[in-house]
RNA sequence: GCGCGAUUAGCUCAGUUGGUAGAGCAGCGCUUUUACACAGCGAAGGUCGCAGGUUCGAAUCCUGCAUCGCGCACCA
């Protein structure tokens, strides 16, 4: 017996020793496993791709969490065969990243206009770069097991152009256009954003009642009086008895100094009982307004700009930030008598998801991804959609998933994403940031060109906008695996992938993207399985944040540690798509979990020499009973893997290994190991020679370094635990 | 407003074909005995949110309610 035995057990010892012999012996590379033998090159494959990390700096627990649970069935089906692979890589995260860049020059008195685009492109990618690097090593602290030789940047070469190729493709079908509309303009951010990257905050407000000069009929409510200098028209609804004289008439007057002419429209949308029942419609600053608008054909005035300041009016308004236009309106208002009532109300203010702004809704020229526009399919992966027939977007991603190409785990989830579905507009793709892919788009003149590679001749000036980062990532499982080349061996063999891991946060931003663009691109699902996961919070249930404070630091928890258990850590107690609770104290639980199995393999090895594995002794009556629940373990385990409820997995081997077999059968055992007659140690020997090894294997997804580096010192070993195969179950 | 989830021991949570309630941590008592004190043994601790219903039997299924949390939509 290895004398390292003899003192508990030392993570920092092993860890990094047992990660480099993995590496070096290519074993995470699915080719080179075939190569040696290790997997047969007709063995089933399955693959899936690392969600990229965003390069913004560090991995949180979360990023801990999602990569442990990826590694436990990585290497579950690499140990039963498979032809696995697992694609690591990062994400540029645009405008995340180019506002922490923006951020720290910040802080050294600069900016990036001062700069200028090329050399604050050079800060951006320096900085990206750095994390990149962190984060490589953060995942392989953690034990990953993950192809390297295949690792992607969602902006490098091989992605661009996919970027490019696919951007070209769509408009060329009309799926991609740029178009005039309200888009959701950021004016802290100074770029427009989704939907989807909007957080509705509750505040509260006072909504306005009044009248826009004395003899006008109508009272309207506003919370935002000072939008009302661009309205041009009052919308009623058609059935509403009190004002359907006025429907069709003009009036005009001055507002604030700012004339105005008001035509009274009628219009389904507006309720009855909402306020006054009438609604002053405000075109350029007001999603719902525009489409009114739209069906009346009525005019629109911007009176608010990029930097949320007003842009009409005299002194009192032009010039200012909304918030003090709002005081110096809601001021003349009363002076002029026109308030009728006001009431603090609690309403949904729409803020951006990345720097805290107050959405402005303006009119914009901007590119958008139309999802209900028919396309011919490019393939036959999609049930009910053969290939050739036409489809849209929203189309695609809803078959997808309600004819179950696709299962999403937890069920659950499948209500959230069609109910996303349902309410689905036009992705607005375009942003004004630097950082990003650039939109291959270029201009001369009238002429308007799209390629995948610059336009030839002189005076072609490209669009200045980068593309929201989702359109990158929506692309990832198959631009990792050679797509636009549609004879790459990796995209032959690995797509569809077999499964997504992932956040239920980012169901909209990341899983549906990718449903939609493979569907689009190549008429298939980009994955079978979607597994969701919950978040990792505090012991109290709150949301870790650096900000609060309460973050838990993954390395700091692996040095101190180690990474079994810091993995095991985040995965027993959290069920599929639920949050778990984590405080230090469990994570120091499972370091004393990985010292245990170590004291049980000192107490086996040195209790078990010589024992011939391959020669089956006569067990006792008791020895057959706990060979037969020990196989009833592997069965338990085997299951419940494969359904993803890997806490109940790794539960069960904790339970079993401590307070079965170490406090029940080594005990027991001892006795026999003392006694005279050679048959009842022999048995006994090979029985708990044999759980014990069977449990190595069975527990090596879960804690892959103290049970790798255990095998390592086992007389009879021919390989690394880590392509051993998975145990079966056997009398 | 629509939808989803949670509510089990002091704390954090497990517990799916319905069959006498479990773990970890904390706390209590005992024990250094062929591994391990990063340990072992033992005791204690719960009317499984509330109210009904189905059933021989409900933490588990159904209905309603309450509290907390989340998502979506929207309030002009």
């Amino acid at each position: 017996m290895d004398d390292k035995f003899l003192t508990p057990y030392k993570p920092e010892e092993t860890e990094e020793k047992v990660y480099k012999a993995w590496l070096d012996s290519g074993v995470f590379n699915p080719d080179i496993c075939i190569q040696k033998g290790i997997t047969k090159n007709t063995a089933e494959t399955f693959s899936m791709v690392l969600p990229p990390p965003n390069v913004t700096g560090i991995l949180h627990m979360g990023h801990a969490a999602m990569i442990a649970i990826e590694d436990i069935i990585v290497r579950y089906e690499r140990m039963n065969g498979k032809r696995t692979l697992w694609i690591p890589g990062t994400d540029h995260a645009a405008i995340a990243t180019q506002s922490k860049v923006e951020k720290i020059i910040e802080k050294e008195g600069t900016n990036k206009h001062k700069l200028g685009r090329d050399a604050f492109m050079i800060r951006v990618e320096q900085f990206a770069q750095e994390s990149h690097d962190t984060i490589v090593n953060q995942i392989k602290k953690m034990g990953a097991s993950i192809d390297w030789s295949r690792e992607a940047f969602t902006l490098d070469e091989k992605r661009s152009l996919a970027v490019r190729t696919a951007f070209k493709r769509m408009y060329d079908d009309g799926l991609i256009y740029r178009s005039a509309r309200i888009v959701n303009w950021d004016p802290k951010g100074q770029t427009t954003i989704s939907d989807d990257e909007i957080v509705h905050e509750e505040r509260k407000a006072t909504m306005y009642t009044f009248r826009y000069w004395k003899d006008f009929p109508i009272a309207i409510s506003t919370t935002r009086p000072e939008t009302k200098v661009g309205d041009v028209a009052v919308a009623v609804h058609p059935d509403d008895a009190r004002y359907s004289k006025f429907v069709g008439q003009i009036f005009s007057g001055e507002f604030c100094g700012v004339p105005l002419h008001i035509t009274i429209v009628a219009d389904e949308s507006v309720e009855k009982d909402f306020g006054t029942g009438a609604l002053g419609v405000t075109p350029a600053h007001s999603q719902i307004d525009w489409e009114i608008a739209a069906r009346h054909k009525l005019s629109h005035k911007q009176v608010i700009n990029e930097y949320a300041k007003m842009i009409v009016g005299d002194e009192r308004l032009m010039g200012k930030k909304v918030g003090e236009a709002r005081t110096a309106i809601v001021e003349w208002i009363r002076a002029e008598g026109l308030m009728e009532k006001d009431e603090e109300v609690t309403q949904n203010v729409a803020t951006a998801e990345r720097t805290g702004g107050i959405i402005e809704p303006l009119p914009k020229l901007q590119w958008w991804i139309d999802v209900e526009k028919n396309f011919a399919m490019k393939g036959d992966g999609i049930p009910g959609i053969t290939k050739g027939q036409n489809a849209t977007l929203k189309e695609v991603m809803t078959k997808a998933v309600a004819a179950h190409a696709i299962t999403i785990l937890p069920e659950r989830f499948e209500k959230t994403y069609f109910q996303w579905i349902d309410n689905l507009r036009p992705w607005c793709i375009s942003r004004q940031i630097w950082y990003g892919h650039r939109i291959p788009v270029w201009y001369k003149d009238e002429e308007v060109y799209c390629g995948i590679e610059a336009p030839t001749g002189a005076g072609w000036t490209q669009d200045e906008d980068t593309l929201d980062t989702w359109f990158s990532s929506g692309l990832w499982s198959f631009s990792t695996l050679g797509w636009p080349n549609m004879e790459a061996k990796d995209l032959q063999d690995y797509h569809p992938t077999n499964l997504l891991e992932t956040g239920y946060d980012i169901i909209f931003f990341w899983v549906a993207r990718m449903i939609l663009m493979s569907g689009y691109h190549l008429g298939t699902v980009p994955f079978r399985t979607v597994y969701l996961h919950g978040l990792v919070r505090d012991a109290k249930g709150k949301k870790m944040s650096k900000s609060l404070g309460n973050a838990i630091d993954p390395l700091e928890m692996i040095e101190k540690y180690g990474a079994d258990a810091t993995r095991l850590s985040v995965i027993i107690g959290a069920g599929p798509g639920s949050d778990v609770s984590l405080a230090e104290d469990k994570i120091r639980g499972y370091k004393k979990y990985t010292n245990k199995i170590w004291n049980i393999a000192r107490f086996i090895l040195s209790n078990t020499e010589g024992v011939d594995l391959s020669t089956k002794p006569t067990l006792t009556a008791r020895e057959v009973e706990i060979l037969s629940e020990f196989n009833a373990v592997i069965a338990y385990t085997d299951l419940h893997i494969r359904e993803f409820k890997l806490h109940l997995a790794g539960e069960k081997l904790y339970d079993y290994t401590w307070h079965i077999f170490a406090d029940i059968i080594l005990e027991e055992s001892k006795e026999a190991l003392l006694s005279d007659d050679s048959a009842v140690s022999t048995s006994r020997k090979w029985l708990l020679r044999h759980i014990f090894e069977e449990l190595l294997k069975l527990q090596h997804p879960f804690m892959p370094f103290v049970t790798e580096e255990i095998w390592g010192s086992l007389p009879n070993r021919k390989q690394p635990l880590i392509i051993t195969p998975w145990p079966k179950q056997a009398i």
